[in-house]
DNA sequence: CTTCCTGCAAACCTTTTGCATGCCT
DNA sequence: AGGCATGCAAAAGGTTTGCAGGAAG
């Protein structure tokens, strides 16, 4: 019964992940070549264990450090994003390759269903914030918890 | 990150944390009653670390399990929000009154400065949100990361 | 008086670090 | 060759659990 969070986007088979590490001049091993293809692909989001797991399919004695350090990696170049989901029967963070500005999640409390509107109206909460607060806004993460139609009507 | 449990109004007697609690069948002890009051009268956000000390100022022997299980209690209650505010300089989660059903943090990246506005437009967003996607929204926390007027003249 | 709560210790889980070896460029 | 990356072990937070004694209603 314990669903794990599930998304409804596909991931690209081309590894655009790949190319942006040469780039930066990642140093590319076969670990995190492995790493790095099982984020760009996943279906979900992923967290470090199950990371772990799907990568000792293909490298048995990979290690969870690996994985660790390679996710901190691609954090501190800007190419993936680190989400708490909520912590919906979860402590760990899941991610997933950064693909614009504004994240936004919508979880159901009920299931674990997560998926990926893009409002439009965004951009005026965006605005609207910094003309008030006087910050510049580089990123956002918005996280919206309620019950998906399956769920509400099941109560 | 400096914010500092500056509890200013010493304990009010009857705060709305304490209310809601009675109401719930809640035992109110008195250790519940120092880490409730503290995070009623609280001016920043407060982790549990930061809660543990300050109530030990109070009750010097007040171990850090009880701080735990009474924020457990209160966010199953639904009383307190839990925050991640970006992981900025932290791991752990900061805890707060829960006064609405959307919070917004905006998160200074530079110094750790923390605003909390409250865009009018928001309220587009769920609807549309709620219209894209058929869920029925619940609560929605919101995380913005930038650089307030100060820091980015620094740079 | 019963039930729920507390303190203490220890366990747990996720993530990080130190160090010697190994691999990419 | 040289430097960055890896595996292993161990540490470091943050948070939870087991248990016996204690307080609240």
């Amino acid at each position: 019964m314990k669903k794990k969070p599930v998304s409804t986007k596909n991931g690209h088979v081309s590894s655009h992940l790949r190319e942006e590490c040469k780039n930066k001049g990642l140093r590319l091993t076969r670990q995190r070549a492995v790493i790095i293809d099982l984020l760009d692909s996943a279906e979900g989001h992923l967290d470090a264990r199950e990371l772990l797991e799907a990568a000792r399919l293909q490298i048995p004695d990979i290690d969870k450090t690996t994985v660790y350090r390679t996710i901190r990696k691609l954090r501190l170049l800007g190419l993936i994003d680190e989400l708490d989901l909520l912590h919906f029967q979860h402590e760990g963070h899941f991610y997933e390759p950064l693909r614009g500005k504004m994240h936004l999640h919508a979880v159901c409390l009920g299931c674990g269903l997560v998926l990926e509107p893009q409002p439009e109206s965004w951009q005026t909460v965006e605005h609207e914030v910094e003309e008030s607060t006087g910050f510049s806004i580089t990123m956002a993460r918005v996280e919206m918890g309620g019950y998906c139609p399956r769920c509400r009507k099941k109560s």
